[in-house]
DNA sequence: TATGAATGAGTATTCATTCAT
DNA sequence: TATGAATGAATACTCATTCAT
């Protein structure tokens, strides 16, 4: 019994510290960059050496892996939230990709994080292939939504994968630019381009539909 | 007179060199990837020592600039050729559009020199303030004969510039897409996708046109 | 009384893990090497945190000292054991010599253990003094038989010492040869020269004897 | 011409710079044993920072095997040193063998370079193979002249390779003896020891010879 | 214009050991 | 007796840059 309560209190105290050298990594990451980050810097951060990091986390990559999978999670959940609030398949599909959007306009930490994943060099590297698959499901949880409410409005399967695709390239183009700061140069607005963008698709949907 | 020759000689000696130089770090950059490669590697390939680099280029960071410079003005000599062979303001802007995203799907290269450009924090960074502007302006030209072929077709001076957002902003997210393989995912392809969507862009300005 | 056999109880589990350890020490040195074993490793290897091992030796240190130890007691008993089994001291002095070498060289991984004695900027160090000495005694307990011989023979004491360290070197020196693979160098066999040597060495004994 | 001398001179420079880094590490070597002289402590030795040996030697290792040739060059110019002032060949024999010898006695840090060698888990390693042969090549090279004297003296090739082999072999287990302070244990001098051993080797050859 | 040598800061990771629990 | 977490020192090697020549 005592020990249990011991064992289930120094599990907590362990995660909450693994927590804490989460924060400290994430800090970092939007500080310095992911390249820049070492190892070093969000020991410091985090009140730790380095080699002490290494008995919460495997490696380095290892902290990054799973900083961003916190991410993904929290995207997926975003996601489902909105869906949850909304009541017709056309909300449904303007609510999923905007909180999609929305998700990394708001939080801009949590764009670069999903970048570096689409980068280097550009081919998925260094975290090794495992985690990269880990990380994919965790993307097409995040986007299914997105398709199942298209083929809620009668849009084939293939069709729906391709507005899939659709809405997340434009996402991620408007991110890129709003977050690099160049969506000034065109005097537009991130959101309300991808606004119309969803509204134009989801109308070009509904249309089909009628037909 | 004799002087001025001289100095014309050495002027040109000295640019061929440049040009050498950035042939080497374009392979290099293209080999490691742009954070892998090192000055000291490009100055090999080039038949250097690293320190003779620094006759010719302020910087590791100028010589990425420069690369990088060369690179845009390829992509806007890239969509004007493109554009002298269509007739009709419609084709213009299906070609500009196309050319801009054809060059980066045909020059994966290309696309890693202008992404690395767009994040480290995602924020300008390293290339001083200037610097940033020079390239802004050169993306800036690329892309203007969109928005020009946009209000040939009627639109107004602010729609073009959001035009040519949208289309700046979907050819970088497939671009991304599909230079990470992740457009598989969606069962897409990359090229078919930009051509509907740009296609559907220009129908609707034509249709606005009419009525 | 109870406490008496509680307490012998208790000496007899801790040293029965004791030898657990040992166990696990012996494979890693074996297969890492003797500067590649880790306390990690060894202690991994006989299903322990690293820390734990410093309730069973004072450091990592002991446990090679201890690891020798009994390697060198081994030693002494094939020796002992051989020479019971010959009848004569020529065959007594034959018989320790060529024990002592057959044993390491049929055991390369206590050779390895016993030159590493030998080194280390190849003075005593890292083992205290205290425990060098501890060691020495033993190999002086192994290498003795092989003076008693001798002395059985009609060697004076000094004579025997020294017929002892010239059968120490040349033994030290073919296993040094044999076990590095450059005894192919020489087309030599280390046992057949061993056994050459210790003939050379009883007969002139021997012979001595006689005039 | 000019350039001439320049280049010269700074070749010359550059290799006394050399000679200065390998002394340092000679003395670390001797100072710390070879597995823990760290590349560090070499640099500091040398007067200079970690990153600056590496304009000098292209790996720790390689300063190892610089230095380890040298040692047996002049192994290899003792020995033959040595010969030239022996005028039959008995007396070329004891020449070459106590040249060898006294060479490590006289020297012990290059003994620790030489064991070095012979040992590891006590495999060649780290050293790549290429390197290791130069080095068994050297060291051939030094004790060739001894199974050369023993030719004159009537011996087949096998026997003197056999010879050669004891010989080595005895030195080396008396140099080990000696240079660990073990050589007391026995009440025994190494020199005589050895003197004895290759006075006795060349008598039996000799008289061998004349029967 | 070019080199060779040098620097100082930086990299991720490993190690034996200690200590509170 | 055993653990998990922590430390501080260490490792070889790389990097962009500078400077005397």
């Amino acid at each position: 019994m005592e020990q249990e309560q011991r064992i289930g209190r120094q599990k907590a105290v362990s995660e909450l510290k693994r927590g804490l050298i989460m924060d400290a990594a994430r800090k970092v990451f939007e500080a310095e960059g992911l390249e820049g980050a070492s190892l070093r810097a969000i020991a410091t951060a985090a009140g730790y050496t380095p080699a002490a990091l290494y008995f919460h986390f495997e490696s380095k990559e290892a902290i990054y892996a799973e900083v961003l999978r916190e991410s993904l999670a929290d995207l997926a959940k975003a996601v489902a939230r909105a869906i949850t609030r909304a009541k017709t398949p056309a909300d449904q599909l303007r609510a999923a990709a905007m909180a999609f959007f929305r998700y990394y306009a708001d939080n801009p930490k949590d764009l670069d994080l999903g970048f570096y994943l689409f980068r280097g060099g550009m081919k998925p590297h260094g975290l090794g292939k495992e985690r990269d698959e880990i990380l994919n499901t965790a993307l097409e949880l995040a986007m299914h939504p997105i398709a199942d409410a298209a083929q809620a409005l009668g849009a084939r399967h293939e069709e729906a994968r391709l507005l899939m695709a659709d809405i997340f390239a434009h996402a991620a183009g408007l991110l890129l630019l709003a977050h690099t700061g160049r969506i000034r140069m065109f005097g537009a607005s991130a959101p309300r381009l991808m606004e119309r963008f969803v509204d134009g698709a989801t109308l070009d949907l509904t249309e089909k539909k009628k037909r």
